[in-house]
DNA sequence: CTATCAGTAATTTCATGAAACACGAAATAT
DNA sequence: ATATTTCGTGTTTCATGAAATTACTGATAG
């Protein structure tokens, strides 16, 4: 039986550009030629353009007036903006899940961290990362906060483009899983949310060695307010 | 002097439907016409279903297909989560900024809470929110966390349809002003954390007084992850 | 060699007719 | 009466021509 597409189409275009990002089909700074982009998938202006300028408010796209529409780049600084935000929302979400967790939830933590194990003992990061995802998003769920769960979207969403220039230590971010799990285990809050912000710090370390140091602007010891820096390194990145 | 109005006009229309909900135009639940939008505002489809698209993905409108496009009615429920979320990122916020207060900037916040004491001596509800606002953001500015700023942005948006709901008691909140003040004096993290933290606590209380009881549902505790309650009440909503 | 300017081309937004869609009301059949 | 189908109506999305805006090009003058 063939099923008819029904979703608008400018959300399919949404839809396909955004994997095309996750997929990283666009490098840092490029340009994403909108008309050709009607052309390849066969729909007008009006959808692909609404999709366009939800990506540039998700802030994923850049708009450079009269210039075109750009790849953004995430720097250093940002990323780890990204992830000092994560670290407080996903503690909040452990802390918030842990009074919810019942026995079948545990089971299926404990199920999801040991297909991670394999996954990693193969050397399987496209498949680690996909279970990374659930074990997270269990939790999201099981805080019972909708809202949380929603926020915590737009920041992961944003992450996207980072993911593969960090190459992450699998082995370590698995003993991680393991420290949350056992902490729910023990019906722990403060450990869980204790275990979730050590998870992230750990990425955020990771960054920081993975990347140019002179390029990370001081995130946490931010010296001024300024807006100066916001857009000027984005617009190097504008090559061709 | 007829200044022109340089902005794309989608955004001149999402502004103004923004400010409608703000200024609490639309009754929660109550039908948006779109078509008299457009003619309203002497602007085109286009444009309008732009604006209106970009509220319904930031969760302020709902489009019923076919039906209309309606006032999204903010549960006590969501409320509070709302509120949980903006804790968690408020006390970040503060506890991030404190290192980069400097004495101008602790100045300001002297001035503003002095400010707001008239405000609230003078009963005037309108303008104690409009330095509440100012006092918040300067603070959200010092963390120097552009990101965070972001994401707070988007929650605290989420959050205008409530304000006439719930009235706060003044003096009240700016006792807590005063505490957040003097834990940046102090240089204190996390005393202003705390505070900051304590001052969403009492809104949460707050809301729990001046709602409805039975219509909770229990956001810490909730029991399950299901997802029959979150668009239920919603559809109840749209009546007319 | 630099600056200025006009013409050209590309991007982006907008207006509007037309199509698609979903619901309810009526009409018809069972 | 109940079920099924058709039709009308209002909503929503889409396609496309046109207009507005501005970057780029290259020529000319200083």
């Amino acid at each position: 039986m063939i099923k008819v597409n029904k979703q608008r189409l400018s959300l399919q275009v949404y839809d396909i550009l955004k994997k095309m990002i996750a997929d990283h089909r666009f490098s840092p700074g490029a340009r994403i030629n909108v008309e050709q982009i009607t052309k390849e998938v066969g729909a007008s202006r009006t959808p692909v353009w609404e999709a366009v300028h939800r990506l540039i408010q998700e802030g994923l796209l850049e708009n450079i007036p009269n210039r075109g529409v750009f790849m953004l780049t995430l720097t250093p600084k940002v990323a780890i903006e990204l992830y000092v935000v994560r670290e407080a929302l996903e503690g909040l979400a452990a802390r918030s899940a842990v009074p919810n967790a019942n026995e079948r939830v545990l089971k299926k933590m404990a199920k999801l961290i040991d297909d991670q194990r394999k996954m990693v003992e193969g050397g399987d990061l496209v498949g680690y990362s996909r279970l990374d995802y659930e074990f997270h998003a269990l939790v999201y769920e099981l805080s019972g906060n909708r809202t949380l769960l929603e926020v915590l979207g737009t920041v992961k969403n944003k992450m996207r483009p980072l993911a593969l220039h960090i190459t992450p230590i699998l082995s370590r971010l698995l003993e991680d899983h393991m420290e949350i799990l056992a902490a729910f285990q023990a019906r722990d809050a403060d450990r869980a949310e204790a275990a979730f912000r050590n998870h992230n710090l750990k990425m955020i370390e990771q960054i920081k060695q993975n990347m140019n140091p002179d390029e990370w602007e001081e995130v946490q010891v931010g010296h001024g307010v300024g807006k100066k820096n916001s857009n000027s390194d984005v617009g190097d990145a504008r090559s061709k």
